[in-house]
DNA sequence: GGCCGGCTTCGCCCCCGAACGAAGGACAGC
DNA sequence: GCTGTCCTTCGTTCGGGGGCGAAGCCGGCC
């Protein structure tokens, strides 16, 4: 394990409201300038850039110029389930008072660039069950059945491959049991944004930045996800 | 998800060193007294309670009097896992130096009160797939098999079932793929290091409190494991 | 009762780090 | 080139919180 130094510099690092909620807007998977961060987190553009400056330092976050903005970005899928797990641990250690969209979000949710909540965990029970995937070094592949269920779903393997990981586990935090990370569950992702399967719920009420990750089957999106995968009961 | 003023308060008390060691200490499992945790965090006495009482009053901690000592833990499985986890992504994230006892805690470690790394996710999967469990609502449930060779190895099933929850996954951060926890794994560690089948390497060099939690398996405990679950090549 | 040992509370000091204003590069478009 | 925008660096202020010593509380023990 890592020296207690060390494990505490990285949840100082996290521990700050501002660079909260500038991580947990970069879960939603998008790159942001740091002048959007600054605005989301509520602080002057000298403070983003120095609380930046130290994300990416410690190697949570991941910068790239273009032209006179800066794009951050979360590091790795490891960072994002960092981050996911120590929200999901919040809402169960702090029962105060309930937490808003605490049931959309136990329902569907992006992590990341995946999906989680209870569909993201019916998606891997389904791709499991159906043996579209099976266990390999690291994660999971896709087999012969499985790649012409998912072609047949829409979702663009060759570039779900070139990923650094084909198919992994992501714990999810409110149901406990794995969803589909990696390249796979990526484009499993995209593919149903893209296609309006899913919606994204706009959030309610004042600017909370990860309510925007909130998702929504929709009838065309149900019906597909229930005739290939039986995924249906999703309220 | 949490607000990023709970988030980061949370983190924040995962942040500071001192406490970072105290929770890696406890998350050996053992309940430990302010005492202790004040000489494995080296810091004076007043210092300690300080801390300790902002665990607790944030709910990573519980306390339970014992006479004149106070014996801390942590409060639950999600807490650990969190701690785990956020150990994993430090040794990820900082990759300046090798960590001591890296490849041994790959190998076999304790997460909490159970089996992780290469040993734990092996057991998850032979488990799984000689179907002795299967999955259940909010984890999974013993098969009739699995109750005739879960008692065969001398695990106490009574026992695991009088934990909250009777077995579930908990993300192994080094193997990327889930372990066993709940009182099942509870009880299959119990077992293992009762019967010497697992052993306790001690700390190599300075103090690391997490030193003593990397495991190995013994000849005693390969043949059992071997023949019963098919888990032969731990070095 | 008197003593001791474990733990907490109080009071204090000190330092880290978060915030901002002002100034200084870097890049795009006219 | 000039201007506007985006972002960083510098320098300063200031508040939160971590540390310790001294004192107080409480339970156990002779």
């Amino acid at each position: 394990m890592a020296t207690p130094a060390a494990f505490a510099s990285l949840a100082a690092l996290m521990g700050d409201p501002a660079r909260a909620a500038m991580l947990q807007a970069l879960l939603s998977g998008e790159a942001l300038t740091a002048g959007e961060l600054a605005r989301i987190a509520g602080i002057g553009a000298p403070s983003a850039s120095a609380h930046l400056a130290r994300l990416v330092e410690g190697g949570l976050v991941l910068v790239h110029p273009q032209g006179r903005h800066r794009y951050h970005r979360l590091a790795s899928e490891e960072v994002a389930a960092a981050i996911e797990m120590l929200g999901g641990l919040t809402m169960t250690v702090t029962p105060a008072r309930r937490w808003p969209h605490g049931e959309a979000l136990r329902t569907a949710r992006l992590c990341y660039d995946h999906l989680a909540g209870r569909l993201g965990v019916a998606l891997h029970g389904a791709l499991v069950g159906r043996g579209w995937i099976a266990p390999a070094e690291g994660g999971w592949a896709a087999t012969t059945a499985g790649e012409a269920g998912l072609a047949g779903l829409g979702i663009d393997l060759p570039a779900a491959r070139r990923a650094r990981r084909f198919a992994c586990d992501c714990m999810d935090w409110s149901e406990r049991r794995p969803h589909l990370a990696g390249g796979l569950g990526r484009e499993i992702a995209a593919c149903c944004l893209r296609r309006h399967w899913l919606g994204r719920l706009p959030p309610e009420g004042p600017a909370d930045p990860l309510g925007r990750r909130r998702l929504r089957l929709t009838p065309e999106g149900a019906r597909r996800l229930g005739e290939s995968l039986g995924i249906n009961a999703l309220p």
